[in-house]
DNA sequence: GCAGCGGCGGAACGAGCGCTCCGCTTTCTC
DNA sequence: GAGAAAGCGGAGCGCTCGTTCCGCCGCTGC
């Protein structure tokens, strides 16, 4: 909802929204402009007037699913048992790339590297820090590990399934289980390296 | 070494080769044909006289590297300990896929998609067989893990960290040594969903 | 109901890609 | 050494993108 616009401009500005949320979930964050503007119904130069940039306009969505797996991760952060509510929080985040494509591409892309992005990233880094402190301080948590890193492996399992269409669009789950098996504490040793530093 | 060739030819067709490696290892696949023929001080009608596609030249890069890389499975199955073994050979597929970006590349969108490369894919998934039958029957390596699994986790685990950098680059092992926790035997319990079925 | 201005659509632009084409050069054969 | 064949370079084609531009349309306020 932005104010002082005319009312056509308004519901065009909502359609291009929901066509772009519908797009980039399908066909990530490559989707062309224009497939998004015809989804739409609108023209090109409408969606440009609103959004001047494709960036722009990929900010807008992700900043929408990003206030909707901060709630998840905080509700799972209210479950007891500290390892359930890390696995828990683990399978949202993936489960939010997984039913997302644009969402996979952003993280690596755009989280990552776009300081417009930054505070984005910073608030679902910092949604994991209590999670990650109670696994931690109740001893369930592997040694060493991060919010970052949690972020990074989630993308990762996600990504690990080739994307063909006859494939199960559930298969991360296969390898979120190992990755979690993996981040338990355990008889396991020491990890090598820190974790990497935010981009500047 | 074409037969029939000149040796101007014969030269160039080495040179394009030896660009091609440097460039696809240093940029990725998304590289432009035409960096590789500067770099391998060549036109490109003289690179798409030998390589009639980008992806012929892609499929003998990925050849070569690929018989290197079988090369070093088929000495991590020579080690007797079979979790070390399996362990080796697991270090040595991400640290060729992390040492070449190419090849990262390559293994998502050729390897596992085009009919063309399949018969490199088969190779490299039996080099597997041994280590995966070998950890299975020790009891070290987790129920249900198929070759392909632990290739799609090697890609994974290699993407991973953020390509920035100031990212150390052999950040990799960090996540390497979470999965290859997880997928030890152990506690754990089965996995949910079977490995992905070739590509056809 | 009308003036005027915000909004509209989509053709077109420029950059980047894989790839082709063709006039010229180099090598090979005898 | 000369003729033929093979090879060469790189301008340019066709395509896909993100983005811009501009003549027309239709809300809005009076």
């Amino acid at each position: 909802m932005e104010a002082g616009l005319r009312v056509d401009a308004q519901r065009n500005r909502e359609r291009v929204l929901v066509a772009a949320r519908t797009v980039f979930a399908r066909q990530g964050l490559e989707a062309g402009v224009d497939e998004i503007a015809r989804e739409a119904g609108v023209g090109v130069g409408t969606l440009y007037r609103r959004f001047p940039t494709k960036d722009d306009l990929i900010l807008a969505i992700v900043a929408d699913g990003m206030a909707v797996l901060l709630e998840e991760i905080r509700a799972a952060a209210a479950i007891e048992d500290p390892w359930e509510a890390l696995e828990t929080a683990m399978l949202a985040l993936a489960e939010s790339m997984a039913a997302d494509r644009g969402f996979v591409d952003a993280v690596r892309e755009h989280l990552l590297t776009l300081p417009a992005f930054l505070s984005l990233r910073d608030r679902l880094l910092s949604a994991w820090e209590p999670l990650v402190a109670r696994g931690r301080a109740a001893g369930v948590l592997r040694d060493g590990i991060e919010p970052v890193d949690l972020l990074l492996l989630a993308r990762g399992v996600v990504r690990m399934p080739p994307d063909r269409n006859d494939v199960d669009p559930r298969l991360w789950r296969r390898y979120m289980a190992i990755v979690l098996d993996g981040l338990r504490a355990g008889g396991a040793g020491e990890l090598p390296l820190g974790p990497p530093q935010p981009a500047r």
